[in-house]
DNA sequence: CGCAGCATGCGAAAAAATTCGCATTTCACT
DNA sequence: AGTGAAATGCGAATTTTTTCGCATGCTGCG
């Protein structure tokens, strides 16, 4: 079971967690890439201290490119996202996964290409695979 | 197609997150609940006053139970989860609702249930029965 | 190699969020 | 009805966040 289900506190605060966003979703992106990500309200000088925040507190990091600096989450992003999941699942379906995979099939119309649905049948097939393995052969606990 | 893909800064402030966490997970709380979810750090009445604050901005409401409050989101959880689903996919797997059931699948030996791989399968078909049907009848657009 | 154009560094004002204590009100119960 | 426990309302001090402007430092190019 879970050592702890509910540790975490939000790590960012509002700006922060908007400029994180863009950083996870662009992967790596200079001050300007995510000034005009941001929509440019604010000024660039702005954004460029939530950067420097954020760097200084350790959750990103940049190199350097000709003039600029280009910057990027510490953490990969699988690992975030994983947890960023799981979190929200935790939140909203009781940490039911299947729950969440309902939402995301099911409301209003949103409905998903049949490329998404196939890779998506395959993954389940593999997992029931992997736990019909699992059984058989008894691995740990 | 979406009219607008990013449009949501993010609603809450620090703690306001935190505590309409703990609301959707509990869908109904009192002040003491709230306060004792969040692990009774900081007072009681630091608490209380996220909840005034969130009400007074309409995020939550609440309704009389003798003495006190019982508070809870305005906004129906179904809806909450699906954006918050949605945008997260958005931010970490370019909006692939199979990139996303990857991650809750496949790392770390983090294994569903059967009965889960189950549900999620048939969730899947019945897509794909949609689908099909969609483009056979092709109903609008 | 000098200059225009961007980039970064810094400091600090302004705004927002966070935290509490205390006064007052409400309930439940005897 | 009287009271103690527990809840809410309010105001305000602190702390954090958020925003900028301006000085200074690289870069690339003619």
């Amino acid at each position: 079971m879970p050592k702890d289900s509910h540790p975490s506190q939000p790590k960012y605060s509002r700006r922060e967690a908007e400029v994180m966003d863009i950083l996870f979703r662009l992967q790596e992106a200079t001050a300007r890439d995510v000034w005009t990500a941001l929509g440019e309200s604010r000024t660039y000088s702005t954004v460029r201290k939530h950067l420097s925040i954020l760097e200084e507190k350790g959750h990103i990091i940049h190199r350097k490119d000709g003039a600029s600096f280009i910057y990027s989450p510490v953490v990969a992003r699988k690992n975030a996202a994983s947890s960023a999941l799981t979190r929200l699942i935790d939140t909203f379906f009781e940490g039911s996964v299947a729950g969440a995979v309902t939402s995301l099939l099911g409301e209003k119309g949103e409905r998903l290409s049949d490329r998404e649905l196939q890779r998506i049948s395959e993954l389940i097939e593999t997992a029931k695979q992997n736990n019909l393995n699992d059984l058989t052969t008894d691995e740990r606990n």
